[in-house]
DNA sequence: GGGAGTTCTCAGCAACTTCTCAGGAAACAG
DNA sequence: CTGTTTCCTGAGAAGTTGCTGAGAACTCCC
């Protein structure tokens, strides 16, 4: 597998952690640092194709070490981390190199993404921005879900949780997985939440027969087309 | 046989050499240990191919174990296992990175159906997801049995004893070890459940010939296809 | 500051699961 | 054939899980 490389700027160790957890999973190749300066001397013997970068780093802030690189020539994609406050604002117009920003705390699942979108949009497909099951698609790029050729208006969490599904199709995912991956890692709540979002998804795009989103009590949820 | 290595890491030493002794009946090569320290000095040394961890660790907890594993770049899967009251409502993030989690009691059958799925997952395979005798199958991913290319519903009791008599098929076993492996392990009750469910079963996949759950009387039971 | 949309909690309900028990059927031994 | 043991089955009580609607709290946008 020529899995891309992702190099992985945050000082925060468990978070770090968790990150370079889920991004290997999610078949990159990551390189995890703690600070800007270890996170410039790793650009040139990484050359990876995107750099998360936490804006609030103990060093060299995070627009810093980007500045720094795009004046080296160095045009490595950016996905920003930022709490939501000031910076927040200073990081928006970062997004015209083709860089982006997401704002803590985040999903996995959004990160994820993000990620995929941004290396898209650089050339470097990952993969196809569409996922599909039977007469349901869900367009990354545009952001559009349709059914039966229907466009269904979702809501972030839904859209969120839905993508978990599609691309997990066929498998079957506990209500702990879809809360890891689909809500923010520092949401405290049960699974309960989970339940009313399945209702709010069948609601809106799995009414009639064949059904897609399928209970597997005791277990979990799991989204495919029912056996011929 | 190219068996896995497991590190076994658990303090109560019951349940610790239950746990030996059942995961090695698996063909698994098993390391036991019983604190934090010697498990990160065992994953050096052992290399092994997944770690079943208790939470609750009288020195080093067991989340602090992961988390110094992943900063020291060793990626090994994580099989969790944590009571049902201090931890599974309140702490999260156990399913990312490919790892997962056992609520504690569990059944032997449960854990070993985990190990399997997490090793999958992990690219280790160990075996097929799918389990079969006849026109009878047992989908591990997606979790769904057909018989004759129909879907049968089951229960996770129900699955779970199918499993492990799938696991067994050709060989006869008593309602003992069934009650064993399939129920959890502080299971208090009598061997009459057994019957019950061999009957839900029966009921529910096995109603014409050619039958494939047979009692061998005095002994036990045995799923196969019946001989020419 | 008001309205629309979103997120999350909760309680009541429905459906399912688990386990026990008791009576009857089947197998077996003598 | 008869008594004993083992197993099968249906009924039902107790517990658990999941679905749904109502509504409180929040955000975003004008």
């Amino acid at each position: 597998m020529a899995s891309e490389k992702i190099l992985l700027v945050d000082d925060e160790e468990h978070l770090r952690s968790m990150l370079n957890a889920a991004l290997s999973h999610s078949g990159f190749d990551v390189y995890p640092v703690a600070n800007g300066r270890e996170a410039l001397a790793a650009v040139g013997e990484v050359d990876p194709a995107l750099i998360v970068l936490d804006v609030m780093l103990p060093d060299i802030d995070g627009f810093a070490v980007c500045q720094r690189l795009r004046t080296e020539g160095i045009r490595t994609p950016v996905l920003f981390l930022t709490a939501r406050d000031s910076t927040e604002d200073k990081v928006k117009g970062l997004t015209l190199g083709g860089d982006d920003y997401l704002v803590k705390p985040f999903s996995l699942e959004e990160l994820v993404a993000r990620i995929d979108a941004v290396l898209r949009r650089s050339g470097t497909h990952r993969d196809d921005a569409v996922l599909s099951c039977g007469d349901l698609s869900l367009d990354d790029n545009a952001h559009v879900v349709t059914k039966a050729g229907e466009e269904v208006a979702l809501s972030p969490t839904e859209y969120n949780l839905l993508r978990y599904l599609l691309t997990n199709q066929g498998r079957v995912v506990s209500k702990a997985q879809i809360l890891d991956h689909v809500w923010q890692y520092d949401f405290g709540g049960d699974g309960g939440v989970v339940e009313t979002y399945i209702g709010y998804l069948r609601r809106k795009l799995d009414r009639h027969d064949p059904r897609l989103i399928h209970t597997v009590r005791g277990v979990g949820y799991t989204l495919r087309l029912p056996r011929n």
